[in-house]
DNA sequence: AATGTATTCAACCGCAGTCAA
DNA sequence: ATTGACTGCGGTTGAATACAT
C-alpha cells in the first residue's frame, strides 16, 4: 500500500493558485466533470499535479462552498460531532453543507479547541478539565477588524473574480441550492467503517463509507441525528443563511443501494443514540462509547 | 516606526483504502 | 493473490498578516 507522490513535481507549479489557474480548472471541470485527477492537469492545461487540482477544487472552487462566517449553530454542531467522531474532519464536514474538511479542521484548531480549553473542556476528550485553562480564544477577536481582513480582502478579490464566472454558469444549475455532499467514490465494500467515513446522503454518489453507513442502517435518520439538523437549503443562494432552512434528510431522495437493514441491530443502535441525545444531561462517556461502537 | 510574536488558513505531504489488470 | 494506479484523508507547514511591545 501507499505510493510515491502523485507526480514527479518536476516543472510543476506549487503554492498559491493564480486566478488563471482557477479559471482553467473550473472551466475544465464544468466541461468534463470531476475525477481523473491525475490526467486532469495536462488536459486542462495546468502545470499542477492532480492532487493539487483536486484539493483546490474541493476546498475552494466548488460552487457550493461557503466560506467564513461559521455560525454559532455550526460551531455547536462541529463540537458535538467532534465529540462523537474525533478528528474525522471529512465526516464532520459531511454534516456541514458547504463546509470543507480543511476549513473545519483549521477552524477547530484555531478557534474551537482554544475555546473549549478556555471553558475548561479538553478539546480532545470533551471532558471537563480539572481547572479551566485561561486561554484567550484569540487576542485579535476583540478587534472588530477581521483578524486577517486585509489578507482576506486580497485573497477574496482573487477568489471572487474567478468565482464570478463560475457563479454565472452555476447559478442556474444550483438554484435553489441544496447543499449536497461533495461527490465521492462509491465502493461496494461492506467490510468496515474507516477513518474517512462520511454520513452524507448523496443522490448521485457516495463514499464507500457513507454508503456503508447507509447500508448499515443509518440511511435517513442518521442525517438528522442531531436534533434539528438536516440539510441546509440556501433558498436565496446568497451565501449567508438568512433564508436558509433546515430540511430533514427524509426530504431528499437518499437511497441506499441495498436494503438498509441487515438485521435491525443498527436500527436499535440508532434509537439508542437518539435516546442518549434526548437525555438532558447525558453522560459524555455514554456517547463516546456509543460512537466508538460504530467504528469498531 | 521598527521589531518580534501570534494567528490564520491555503496548500502540501505521506499514508491508506479501493479498484482493476 | 499480487501489484500499481487512483483517490481521499488527516496532519503539518509556511507565507501573509495582525497584534504587541
Amino acid at each position: 500500500m501507499g505510493r510515491a507522490p502523485c507526480c514527479s513535481k518536476v516543472g510543476l507549479h506549487r503554492g498559491p493558485w493564480t486566478p488563471r489557474e482557477d479559471t482553467l480548472l473550473t472551466k475544465y471541470i464544468q466541461a468534463h466533470g470531476e475525477g481523473h485527477w491525475r490526467s486532469l492537469p495536462k488536459k486542462a492545461g495546468l502545470l499542477r499535479c492532480g492532487k493539487s487540482c483536486r484539493l483546490r477544487w474541493m476546498n475552494y472552487l466548488r460552487p457550493d462552498i461557503k466560506r467564513g462566517n461559521i455560525t454559532p449553530d455550526e460551531d455547536d454542531l462541529i463540537i458535538r460531532l467532534h465529540s462523537l467522531l474525533g478528528n474525522r474532519w471529512s465526516l464532520i464536514a459531511g454534516r456541514l453543507p458547504g463546509r470543507t474538511d480543511n476549513e473545519i479542521k483549521n477552524y477547530w484548531n484555531t478557534h474551537l479547541s482554544k475555546r473549549l480549553r478556555s471553558q475548561g473542556t479538553d478539546p480532545n476528550t470533551h471532558r471537563k478539565l480539572s481547572e479551566p485553562v485561561l486561554v484567550q480564544e484569540t487576542k485579535r477577536k476583540k478587534n472588530t477588524k477581521n483578524s486577517k481582513g486585509n489578507v482576506k480582502k486580497k485573497k477574496q478579490q482573487t477568489v471572487n473574480k474567478s468565482k464570478t464566472d463560475r457563479d454565472q454558469v452555476e447559478q442556474e444549475i444550483f438554484r435553489p441550492k441544496v447543499h449536497l455532499p461533495k461527490p465521492i467514490r462509491v465502493t461496494t465494500s461492506f467490510s468496515k467503517i474507516r477513518r474517512n467515513d462520511s454520513f452524507e446522503c448523496n443522490t448521485t454518489s457516495g463514499t464507500s463509507s457513507s454508503q456503508e453507513i447507509r447500508e448499515a442502517g443509518f440511511d435517513v435518520p442518521w442525517s438528522n441525528f442531531k436534533e434539528g439538523v438536516g440539510f441546509l437549503v440556501d433558498d436565496d443562494d446568497d451565501g449567508d443563511h438568512e433564508h436558509d432552512h433546515l430540511v430533514s434528510g427524509s426530504d431528499f431522495e437518499c437511497q441506499s443501494q441495498v436494503p438498509t437493514q441487515q438485521d435491525g441491530t443498527l436500527e436499535k443502535l440508532y434509537e439508542e443514540y437518539l435516546q442518549l441525545l434526548k437525555t438532558e444531561d447525558h453522560d459524555q462517556v455514554e456517547l463516546d462509547s456509543f460512537a466508538e461502537s460504530l467504528f469498531v
